[in-house]
DNA sequence: AACGTATCTAACAATTTTGTTAGCACAAAA
DNA sequence: TTTTGTGCTAACAAAATTGTTAGATACGTT
């Protein structure tokens, strides 16, 4: 067997992993259904990862990473005027969190039931955010002296975003049936939801 | 044993099961670590609930009934002018959550995981959510044809106050450590949060 | 071709976890 | 006093789940 296909099986087995992982949790997760959705015996997924316990960390590892890219696609572009940057910021965020809709719920869970794990997400997010803080304060102080906005507090600016954009996608199962035809394609729904959620934060820093 | 004791065995173990559903959910949660917290042989949670899923059955209905209170929280005074009501409605709301903080997670993660109880959800939740949502867009609508508020549509209204007032208790473990000083006691971070998810939703009624 | 190494499989082992059962103790009813 | 039923325990049973191991197979290197 060559490299690619070694690379092919081992990467298989990352993938029904990821899926795994990211639908039910680590609790909820067996290493056999990990193994038999990749096509390999369950002796394959010991050789290659040792312990379950291992093959999560790889997930894990691989997640933060992403979430921190997500934090990073709310800072927005510094070039332009600060209500554009973070409109901007707001919509590259939702569409982040769109393509990774799982991403949320695994990340809050997997933080709540093991908090040793924090210093790890800290490591990955923790600058990124103190960037994106600092960077977004300082241009909200200055236009808010400028008069051109109302004077936020970032973090808590931050939060909100955060909170509009994440929830859209924890509680899809939900609004579906409750939503009515608002929903009846998904797209649709969600464009509109990101049109929301811009329109409240850009009125919270709306000059009155 | 008389039959205040007995109630007082049986609750006990429904007390253990709750705390341990809530925190673990229902993979991470072990029959035997209920027990033993309730201070009762494994057999004794067997005899009285037969099997883990009937004890589990037990701890999501008393949470989806919950849940539907939190629902009902939300619709405010109907006696009271439209933006106090809505005040009213998040203030209630954010504050039953604070009083419950582990329900979004479990409702979320237990929705996720088992579509097919979503019924059950609906059975409860239904009737308030469209209860709360017509109640509410018919002075929203009489409101804004006065021109005393901006229109908006009730159920992406929600889905905000939702959002704002959930996601600060799904994320608190985050935040803490991020947020610095902002958060050195709960208390006051969550009446910030409070005022902060009030003044977000108020400001995107008001009239411009 | 012979050797060494990485890949892979089948079978087994250990542990955990849920669930059962036979029977004891005790109290209330007959 | 016998009977009956409920609460309860200890021991056992069954199944699922993770992990190991001995050896087979393939494959490149010398």
């Amino acid at each position: 067997m060559d490299n690619q296909e070694r690379q092919s099986k081992e990467q298989q087995i990352l993938a029904a992993a990821e899926q795994e992982f990211l639908t039910k949790g680590y609790d909820g997760a067996r290493t056999t259904s990990i193994a038999q959705a990749a096509g390999v015996t369950h002796a394959m997924l010991h050789y290659y990862f040792r312990t379950k316990e291992q093959l999560f960390e790889r997930i894990v590892d691989e997640k933060f990473e992403t979430m921190s890219h997500s934090m990073f696609a709310i800072m927005g572009d510094p070039s332009l005027p600060i209500v554009e940057r973070i409109k901007g910021g707001i919509e590259a965020h939702f569409d982040f969190i769109a393509a990774n809709p799982l991403l949320p719920r695994f990340v809050i869970n997997e933080i709540i039931s093991r908090p040793e794990r924090y210093k790890l997400l800290y490591k990955r997010v923790g600058s990124v955010i103190d960037n994106v803080y600092c960077g977004l304060q300082f241009e909200i102080d200055r236009s808010a002296e400028r008069g051109e906005i109302e004077w936020v507090d970032v973090k808590m600016l931050l939060i909100s975003i955060l909170s509009l954009n994440i929830f859209t996608f924890l509680a899809y199962p939900f609004m579906e049936p409750l939503m009515g035809e608002l929903m009846a394609d998904r797209e649709g729904f969600l464009a509109v939801r990101k049109a929301e959620n811009i329109e409240t934060i850009l009125r919270r820093i709306k000059k009155q």
